[in-house]
DNA sequence: TCAATAATTCGAGTATTATTGAAGCATGGA
DNA sequence: TCCATGCTTCAATAATACTCGAATTATTGA
């Protein structure tokens, strides 16, 4: 991933609503979430969700799928897998060879290993 | 780490020139980097780059110690390795037990186990 | 066909953020 | 002491981002 998308990706990740549409979808999963529920889900109102929505798609964070009248939401892994990867390598002690701390530092002890790693 | 800070952790690194003079900082590793040559390196402006010097301290993600009349700035991993700690748990799928795969896939394979991990 | 529902779009208003150039404040060396 | 250096601060301007409410589109079911 290169430094001005990661700024972009990282930029429609920084707005409180906007964390917390992502976090939700993240959570709802593969089934994703119509706006109208995540509306309810976080109080806001349709338009402010529609426009942080947008927002999202445009960095390639979410994508929408219409079914019927609804618009399905679900988060897009691979976006934030290229993020994720970006600052570790780019970012963290782990790519500083003089630095022995690191920055993922509790993921090996805290989840178990998972075949698709 | 709160939804809230770590919006703000991401909206300071949300800027080309900020994430880029974060970049400089992690590969300059514990000696750090004075301003001016950060400035040089990142060809700004010293008035640019202390604005953004100010919101990244803010956020605390970095550093600043008075020496002579230079300002060394330094990398805050501490913040860096929380900031990646909220995105992997609250962000991917690995918090979503539902779908198999994950948002760091690539580290154990690329990185050798670090002792302090 | 008509009304209700689900979302998006638009324009206006406000707030926040970024850049610029000039001025200011220490520090170190002549 | 004086000047040059390194950096920060400030005020003004420009550019972006966010919110709100009204209008719009599209779909479903009566």
């Amino acid at each position: 991933m290169e430094t001005n998308i990661a700024a972009a990706t990282l930029a429609a990740l920084a707005q409180p609503t906007r964390l917390e549409i992502f976090r939700a979808l993240v959570v709802a999963g593969p089934a994703g979430l119509a706006a109208g529920a995540l509306a309810e889900q976080l109080a806001a109102t349709p338009s402010v969700l529609s426009f942080h929505l947008k927002e999202l798609r445009f960095a390639g964070l979410v994508d929408s799928a219409t079914q019927g009248r609804f618009v399905i939401y679900r988060a897009r892994f691979d976006t934030m897998t290229a993020l994720l990867g970006f600052l570790t390598e780019n970012c963290c002690a782990r790519s500083n060879p003089q630095d022995a701390s690191c920055c993922v530092p509790d993921l090996a002890r805290k989840a178990p290993p998972l075949k698709s790693c």
